[in-house]
RNA sequence: GGAGAUGUGGCAGAGUGGUCGAAUGCGGCGGUCUUGAAAACCGUUGAUCUUCACGGAUCCGGGGGUUCGAAUCCCUCCAUCUCCGCCA
């Protein structure tokens, strides 16, 4: 969430700022200046109460100690009334606090500078291209033929044990995804980055924290039970170990990743976009987070962007990078790169992976600060990125490299496969 | 799952109802001394809200309660440790 006192300072560039993500934040920010106005206001009351009756409390002590036990009743009685409008103003902060971080939360972060207007994907800025489309012969099949005729990817045996969404990977196929983990991984470590291994529930706080709650509850996987919730992505439990950390500014850049299973559920979703490997509940996925300086987290994109492109060109993979206009830009983020591969049987662009910065929008919801050279808290700036998502990049692999022998299999990959080709 | 114990500042560790945001030690930072360093000595050293400032408020695992007053008493949740049970 964005800073009050930014708010505060900068009431009609954030408006301006917002109608890029066709945001209408003049209300909701008026309001959020008048809660915080009333709450200061009732702080500084009930500060003085608290004081008042800190001050009787010890004039109390004082008068027992040295036995005017009738004039202690007397004050005792006034210190009563005191708290009770104590109690009363209490209430009212904390109910004000309450009504303010529910508008806070309804306020999107605000989109950086570069970020294009528009209304959806078809406004989004084409900033990269690389590689060539292959010309497949006219009976090339899409991925989830391939995946059953080279009998490496199962659906309907995952529907048969879970349901739809969650296939098994088998043989060359389970193979296949190992090698692209264990690819990602070395070459995310080889960039100075420190390998983790996840939970794969979280609790609330940590969903609150990177922002799937309050308002994305339905789109995760909950155990009522416990109160946990699987996680979506590796990005929450990875970012939120820094949740109510003071950092120093020599720990900078925070480089970490993990793969892990992510769960989505996805309600709502349906034809040919879900069709095989292109969306499904359980997925398999690199993530890449880094905490950085606010001055450096720009730079540190860009990095993030050219070591993701340098994956899909060792995977020979023809890929395009997108800036996500306003209308597609989530709603913690203040930049966002997309990257798609090109699927050459389903003839479509996948989106693979998404890097973005979410400058200080999530470190404030999770308290994430550090010391700067004068001392003072400041909140971190967070970002991260797909490094990558698997299924996709399954599915063109399978696609794009298909022949009348068998699957090719791109030469970065074999050394952890094994194999060249599945046949 | 059962029984018991514990949870205090960066760390260690005192404090069991009243001037305690908290002794002391270590670590960190600054200084004296030194050609420099070490040692020694002196000083300093948590966070949040609020105020132009002085100051004020809140925080001793989280939440709630008792009391004029809570780190200290009560309830509850969480975490850690020990023993038993179960188990990949």
């Amino acid at each position: 969430m964005l800073e009050l006192n930014f708010i505060h300072d900068n009431k009609a560039e954030i408006i301006d700022r917002l109608a890029i993500k066709n945001f209408d934040a003049s209300n909701i920010i008026e309001e959020i200046i008048e809660l915080d106005i009333k709450r200061k206001a009732t702080q500084t009351e009930l500060d003085k109460a608290l004081a008042e009756t800190n001050k009787l409390a010890k004039e109390i002590g004082i008068l027992y100690k040295t036995g005017q036990r009738e004039k202690a009743e007397e004050i005792k009685n006034r210190s009563g009334e005191l708290k009770l409008a104590a109690k009363d103003l209490e209430q009212a902060l904390s109910n004000n606090i309450i009504l303010l971080n529910e508008k806070l939360v309804e306020l999107p972060n605000i989109p950086h500078e570069t970020v294009p207007a528009g209304k959806s994907d078809s406004d989004n800025e084409l900033v990269y291209e690389e590689g060539n489309i292959p010309s497949l012969p006219n009976n090339a099949k899409p991925h989830w033929e391939l995946a059953s005729e080279y009998d490496i990817i199962d659906f309907d045996l995952g529907s048969k044990v879970t349901g739809a969404g969650f296939p098994f990977y088998k043989g060359k196929g389970a193979r296949l995804q190992r090698a692209l983990i264990n690819f990602f991984l070395d070459e995310a470590i080889e960039k100075g980055y420190i390998e983790y291994q996840p939970p794969l529930l979280i609790n609330s706080d940590s969903a609150y924290g990177t922002g799937q709650l309050p308002d994305k509850e339905g789109q995760m996987y909950h155990i009522n039970e416990d109160g946990l919730y699987l996680i979506p992505t590796a990005e929450v439990p990875i970012t939120n170990i820094y949740r109510n950390v003071i950092l120093k500014s020599e720990d900078f850049p925070i480089k970490n990743v993990a793969y892990s299973n992510c769960f989505r559920r996805e309600a709502g979703s349906y034809g040919k976009d879900v069709r095989g490997l292109n969306r499904l509940h359980q997925f398999d996925k690199v993530e890449i987070v880094q905490i950085q300086s606010p001055e450096k987290s720009y730079e540190t994109l860009e990095e993030m962007k050219d070591q993701i492109a340098d994956l899909l060109i060792k995977l020979e993979l023809p890929f395009r990078i997108v800036r996500l206009c306003g209308g597609d830009l989530s709603f913690t983020s203040a930049l966002t790169y997309d990257f798609e591969v090109y699927s050459a049987a389903q003839k479509r662009w996948l989106e693979v992976s998404s890097v973005s910065n979410f400058e200080s929008f999530q470190s404030n919801r999770m308290k994430l600060r550090f010391k700067d050279k004068d001392g003072k808290s400041q909140f971190a700036h967070t970002l991260n990125g797909s490094a990558l998502a698997l299924p996709r990049i399954v599915a063109a692999l399978l696609e794009n490299n298909q022949t009348n022998e068998g699957i090719r299999i791109p030469q970065a990959l074999q050394g952890y496969t094994k194999f060249d080709i599945i046949s």
